[in-house]
DNA sequence: CTGTTAGCGCCTTCAG
DNA sequence: CTGAAGGCGCTAACAG
């Protein structure tokens, strides 16, 4: 008793009716003789028939009704960052929403991101290309389907959502330097995919590979230099994104002790520094000023609430799985705004230089 | 110009080969002479060929080596949920290692559900059970794939994977009494699927649809009686396992403000619990204990850190998406074991009864 | 090594 | 309303 697979010709064949029928009596039941349709969905049952096969359908119809979220980390991290989650809900309510799936298709490594993207079943894929996008979106186009990058620019044959991320950094390091800080230091995200994390010199800088970075840091750097502080007189320390955070928060909080203000990229180095602080006795915004980057859930859960910079994240998902569910793939920018909460204030008296 | 796909056919032609060939030129490249490749890959270039089409090879294989997680919640829900995001991390993992695709299917009306299962292209589900899993059971089984049904028995033509909730429950009630607990109050996981919150009469406890829920009060009820506290003299109140958490908190602290000790039926109750604790004024452990259930890891990292029901969330992930892809569906039985953490204590004194 | 051929399972014209 | 037939794009088996 091997694998008695039937499909719908048997099962046509037992009610004694065509395939085309029975295929009928599945997709479109009002169109078929109530008897009929009986005799095939007795048929069906006793033959033990698991309905139509997807894959039989999808080859038919050309198009999946389904969208692929590729991810250049592993899917353990994706889920723990707090900025994917946040993404993720909007692109799930969309799918929830026109009844489409949703493939999760990780690149941890190289090769396995190619075939991943080669071989999934979507009708197009949305880049989160916070890091290392630049290899997706040559994989993506390769494969010849809409594809949305996000955080990135892959060119007009694509689609793709970007925020305001200089304008963002800029106006976090704006509001520090009007509240009067002058000693500065900058928690930076990867600047370049070879994990090293630590201080940051100018050579490494200027080699920033990731978009995002590198515009966050030159909306920093332009502000602090419009008040007269040279961004390479500011410590930079590079750090990862996940829990490893913990330790960049120190490694900053130890190369720039004298720091009334820390610039955070991202929302989980800002709450990483927060914690670093509470251990170190430094009282937030007391004693320490920082500004995350963001405005994930958990930054206006905080405590103090984290003053950071607002990008709609959600909506991010949202737009982008509208694009490609719907074919559009559009150029699309959108703003960031200041969010001032409880983790800032004026610099302690005796800091101000 | 409207849509020239080009297929493989298109490419075997014109590189003036069969398409055997052109075919065994991309998926097995060495037995095919490197002048006749190159030839092919020239084609596939000039013509703008994407590469083989995932549907056609599909059909062809029969497999897909991808699986599907069934989410009974909206994904929305699904991704803040600690718990599943742990879970996912093991089910995950193996994906990566197995290069298999991840698919995730949510199901958050009755309709969209059966839709989403009937249409999935996958060679499996994992069903995340925790509530209403019935349902999902009787869908999965009618697409005759292999499931495995997660904290559910749904008979021997499935996989399972279970937890001794029952025992991990009771280890948590034994730990209060033990440390002299008398007054206790529960705060529980949802009974039934109708969106009720708030206390909990008996008709209604008696009336418990979920099968985790069900038997973790069982397992309180039975180290409580034990110890000669009737179950029906301890205040129970249901609640949502996510942000509304807060307001279940709330409610059962109303609703037994003498207790000395909260067991909550998951982690982000319990923590939910400790927070609004806070709020009130009442130190946790001093004035008030609390065990939760799950040791997701946030509760490790939370202050007090949380004693709670230590069950193995990414192992269970791991498994699940193990039998899956191998195609074997056993039934497996985890243990769970009780951590003590900070969040309990001796009762005050005075309050020992 | 390469070419030919036969489906994988389904849906949808098109003719009755 | 029903039946017959073609083809979605690909791969594996077989014959050369």
């Amino acid at each position: 008793m091997m694998k008695p697979v039937v499909r719908l010709a048997d099962v046509a064949r037992a009610a004694g009716v065509s395939q085309g029928t029975a295929s009928n009596a599945f997709n479109r039941p009002d169109i078929v003789r109530p008897e009929l349709r009986a005799k095939v969905e007795a048929a069906a049952l006793s033959l033990g028939y698991a309905g139509p096969d997807p894959k039989g359908r999808l080859l038919r119809a050309g198009k999946v009704h389904a969208l692929g979220v590729v991810v250049n980390n592993s899917l353990g991290y994706f889920f723990n960052d707090p900025f994917n989650r946040e993404f993720m809900r909007g692109v799930a309510a969309v799918c929830d929403a026109e009844g489409a799936g949703l493939s999760l298709i990780a690149s941890h490594d190289q090769k396995s991101a190619a075939w991943s993207i080669e071989s999934a079943v979507v009708d197009g894929f949305i880049l989160q290309c916070l890091e290392g996008g630049n290899r997706l979106v040559e994989l993506a186009r390769k494969r010849r389907l809409p594809f949305v990058a996000v955080d990135l620019y892959p060119g007009t044959d694509a689609g793709s959502i970007i925020v305001d991320e200089r304008g963002g950094a800029q106006a976090a390091a704006e509001h520090l330097l009007g509240l009067g800080h002058r000693r500065f230091a900058i928690l930076t995200l990867p600047l370049i995919d070879d994990g090293r994390t630590g201080p940051v010199d100018r050579s490494r800088r200027d080699a920033t590979q990731y978009n995002t970075t590198r515009e966050r840091l030159a909306g920093y750097a332009e502000a602090l230099s419009a008040a007269g502080i040279a961004i390479d007189s500011v410590p930079i320390v590079e750090s990862l994104n996940d829990r490893r955070a913990e330790e960049g928060a120190r490694m900053v909080l130890d190369a720039a002790p004298e720091a009334t203000a820390i610039l955070a990229m991202s929302d989980v180095l800002a709450l990483a520094v927060l914690a670093e602080a509470v251990r170190r006795g430094r009282r937030v915004p007391q004693h320490l000023s920082v500004v995350g980057f963001d405005d994930v859930p958990e930054a206006a859960a905080s405590r103090p609430a984290l003053t950071t910079v607002h990008q709609p994240i959600m909506e991010k998902g949202r737009i982008a799985a509208g694009m490609i569910l719907s074919g559009a793939t559009e150029r699309v920018a959108l703003r960031t705004a200041l969010a001032v909460r409880d983790s800032t204030a004026p610099p302690p008296e005796t800091l101000r230089r």
